[in-house]
RNA sequence: GGCCCCGUCGUCCAGCGGUUAGGACACAGCCCUUUCAAGGCUGAGACCGGAGUUCGAUUCUCCGCGGGGCUACCA
């Protein structure tokens, strides 16, 4: 399809955080370049400088770093094509205007801010909408001349002409649209900086970029940008616009939704992988009805028309069980290394867990059995308590519904003494014993178990008890089941 | 208001003139099972409305309705 290798751009404006719509947006773009070769550029929109610190670009670089999605050119990453924050281009923008002015296709223009905006809400209260009215393009050059002598402030104007303007959107088809519906937008701003128009324009051209993948929120500027390719002379870039992304109710996702921002859901425990799995199926399908995603697959099956046009709402259910998907699917090694974190902060990671051995190996262990019924990083915390901590509170529930047994302390002395003297300590033998002793104290194996997960998890619920006994030691077993008969003593 | 885009189960997607309208999440039931998950099976659940075009429209066209975007010296 590509006749040549894609240069595609991800243009985020430094605002602190990388919400998730753009990060989606990125990863379409990165998507694109590395199923075909091509080159992906990561370019900060930082000209309205009011807030453009280095702070504020941290976030969106950190939130593309965890994501993996790696880019060619960009900051911190030279290329032919820098440098790669707006702020520092400024001069390209200067010749780019000088060029256009001088042709006679932009024109400066001295209205006043609150006179136009006079003129404009005049309009709208007579009913009617508002174009610039063209009243500077219409200035004698005595009256430009004076102008200059007195300084006013000036912006540049495109000239738009006359006539239709189109463009073909992989995932739109054709779009036309009448150049009258367009005004004379501004190019440079009176203190001279360049518009987001002129300056993505500019860079685009620059850059040698192929393919504009961007949000669908940009698709009715686009014919303004059209129209600035061909004043600069230069080929237009293939377009691709993306549904937006929306909240369950509907509205433009925001901060109402709760988490927009992609660290937010690093640091709730969600896998990088899962999250790119998760962008990805919104508003893209590989065709068929697969779901779950590698990132080399999903690198392999990745097209840009298989973008689809509709919106997108964020099913936070559906990313939960990708994530537990995506959990199932790495070795416990891997797991290890992103919960790290989180049993740090929970304390109850130990040093020794650090390094290749016995413990490192055991809490592998640990990991793979709790891993099939984990859809957060985090619960690998909460799930391996019995693991990781000394002594167990019961759950209060779990003492009135399983530990009202009569008898039960007999019957916890009597499986006590068995672990206490069984050869060996794994889980085969840890279930025929407990069988075997609940079979000669006359009661079902099952009010044994209940009991038994007590003393060792203090909750009704969790993995596979001998499995988990297993993990836990004959030590802390035995000791935990002599707990549970002095508080059944009571 | 004007211009542009979009409209299949609650949600995400498949469908690209003829299908019992398919899959996934969520939901319900069953199976498995010491529990909870995971896994398996089953069920419920959709073509926004109206005109056309056609032998035949979810699919093509138009209108309406609904949603969204843009309309700035924001990007």
């Amino acid at each position: 399809m590509a006749n040549q290798s894609p240069r595609v751009r991800f243009a985020p404006s430094p605002t602190g955080f990388l919400h998730v719509g753009g990060a989606r947006t990125a990863l379409f773009n990165w998507l694109y370049a590395r199923r075909y070769g091509g080159v992906f550029i990561l370019r900060i929109e930082d000209t309205d400088n009011d807030r453009s610190s280095s702070d504020m670009v941290k976030g969106i670089l950190e939130g593309l770093q965890w994501l993996g999605l790696d880019w060619d050119e960009g900051p911190n990453v030279d290329g032919p094509h820098g440098p790669y924050f707006q702020s520092q281009r400024l001069t390209k923008y200067r010749l780019a205007i000088e060029k256009l002015v001088s042709t006679g296709l932009a024109y400066y223009c001295y209205c006043l801010p609150d006179e136009l905006k006079r003129k404009r809400e005049a309009a709208q209260a007579a009913g009617g909408s508002w174009r610039y009215d063209r009243t500077c393009l219409a200035l004698t050059p005595e009256a430009i001349a004076a102008h200059e002598t007195k300084k006013t402030p000036r912006v540049v104007r495109f000239k738009v002409p006359r006539g239709r303007t189109s463009f073909k959107d992989v995932v739109r088809g054709t779009i036309d649209i009448d150049n009258q519906t367009l005004e004379d937008f501004v190019l440079t701003r009176s203190d001279g900086s360049p518009t987001y128009h002129l300056s993505v324009v500019v860079d685009d051209i620059d850059m040698a970029i192929t393919d504009v993948v961007r949000g669908d929120d940009h698709t009715s500027n686009t014919p303004k940008q059209v129209l600035l390719y061909k004043a600069l002379d230069a080929d237009l870039p293939r377009f691709a616009h993306v549904p937006l992304i929306f909240g369950s109710d509907k509205k433009r996702l925001s901060k109402r939704h709760g988490a927009t921002s992609v660290s937010d859901y690093q640091f709730r425990g969600y896998l990088p992988d899962a999250m790119v799995n998760f962008l990805s199926l919104l508003g893209w399908s590989s065709g068929d009805d697969q779901e779950v995603f590698t990132r080399d697959a999903l690198v392999q099956a990745f097209s840009l028309e298989g973008i689809n046009s509709g919106k997108a709402i964020f099913d936070h259910d559906k990313l939960a069980w990708l994530n537990g998907q995506h959990i199932r699917l790495m070795s416990a090694e891997a797991i290890i290394n992103h919960i790290e974190s989180f049993l740090r902060k929970a304390g109850v990671w130990h040093d020794s867990y650090a390094t290749a051995g016995n413990k490192r190996a055991w809490l592998g262990c640990v990991v793979d059995l709790l891993k099939a019924r984990v859809r957060y990083l985090e619960d690998f915390v909460e799930y391996g308590q019995p693991f990781f901590v000394n002594t167990v509170t019961y759950d209060p529930e779990a003492v009135t519904k399983r530990l009202l047994v009569p008898g039960l302390r007999e019957y916890v002395v009597a499986l006590k003494n068995a672990y206490t003297q069984l050869d060996q300590f794994d889980s085969d033998s840890l279930e025929r014993t407990l069988r075997a002793v609940a079979e000669a104290q006359n009661i079902k194996a099952g009010i044994l178990m209940h009991a038994t997960r007590i003393a060792v998890s203090g909750r009704m619920v969790g993995p596979g008890l001998f499995e988990m006994i297993e993990l836990i030691g004959r030590e802390r077993t035995c000791e935990r089941l002599d707990e549970l008969r002095k508080f059944l003593a009571d």
